[in-house]
DNA sequence: TTAAATGTTTAAAT
DNA sequence: CATTTAAACATTTA
């Protein structure tokens, strides 16, 4: 769930309510959340926050950034002087703010807080110098991104490269950056492609559908604020609806909404993969 | 009770 | 050595 779109989501809203703010005093609950440095960004003011794939980076004015992977259940819920609270907290807000699973919180001047939940705590938090968040492993892994570098043409170079599955292939961080799960299940469903097909056997004229049915993909889940189908909230709190539209993702026994027939399950690298064996060949 | 779950990350195996 | 695959991470929920 958390991918580009859910991502980038998070990241439009906290700048929104980020910016401007001082961080006053980070407590760290639990230490594998945010191991070391926490005290380089003390003092800090926030002016910016910036996406690599489905990592954020909160840039401050003392040339240091958080840089910060939420993984598969991190939350960041901001709370403060730039939100009204009358709206409610999804109960998705796992163990509520200062819970059992808030293992950091930065305190902000002019009584802001950011809360950082991750149940399953395989999420983290670093400080990074801010010119050098791109020098960071995990960052100069990445491949391009939907709407940052990839085109048909790079596509298709990075698809004629490998033999691996084709949904495999979408997945890794260091190929194309921000796809997960749920939007490589929708993309190739929605272009019409088997996921274990071979990366390396797609025709151009699938090449092609498939760049585009990423880009539509991303976009919609962009535009409906992320999926909620798990653990995923907004900084304000507040869950996404592409959950609401997925085209294949987790319909399971549904049926297909192009052709009628069913939409199976199967493992492929690992991870749940739905499709139609009718209209994915 | 056993299995599966969003994403990396690292170890092990081709 | 490069490319792939599998297991690990920690916890909850189906």
């Amino acid at each position: 769930m958390p991918e580009l779109p859910e991502v980038e989501t998070i990241k439009r809203k906290l700048e929104k309510y980020l910016v401007g703010h001082r961080i006053q005093k980070i407590e760290v609950r639990y230490k594998k959340s945010f191991p070391e440095g926490k005290e380089k960004l003390i003092g800090g003011r926030v002016e910016g926050v910036r996406r690599f794939g489905k990592a954020l980076s909160i840039d401050l004015d003392n040339n240091y950034s958080a840089l910060i992977h939420i993984k598969m259940t991190g939350q960041l819920i901001y709370q403060g002087p730039n939100i009204k609270r009358s709206m409610s907290l999804s109960e998705k807000v796992t163990g509520g703010l200062g819970g059992k699973h808030t293992h950091v919180i930065f305190y902000l001047d002019k009584k802001g807080k950011l809360y950082y939940n991750d149940v399953r705590k395989f999420g983290w938090i670093k400080a990074v110098k801010k010119a050098e968040v791109e020098k960071e492993d995990f960052i100069k892994m990445l491949g391009p991104e939907p709407f940052r570098g990839l085109t048909v043409k790079v596509l298709k170079k990075i698809l004629k490269s490998t033999g691996r599955s084709i949904k495999v292939v979408l997945m890794d961080q260091t190929k194309i950056a921000g796809v997960g799960n749920i939007y490589a299940n929708d993309a190739l469903w929605l272009a019409k492609i088997n996921p274990k097909n071979k990366a390396n056997t797609l025709t151009n004229e699938q090449i092609k559908a498939l760049f585009n049915a990423i880009i539509k993909v991303m976009r919609d889940a962009i535009k409906r604020g992320g999926a909620s189908d798990r653990a995923y909230v907004t900084p304000d709190g507040q869950e996404g609806k592409y959950q609401e539209h997925f085209l294949v993702y987790g319909k399971k026994g549904e049926k297909c909404d192009n052709c009628k027939k069913i939409i199976k399950k199967e493992k492929i690298g690992g991870r749940g993969t739905y499709y139609c064996p009718n209209c994915q060949k």
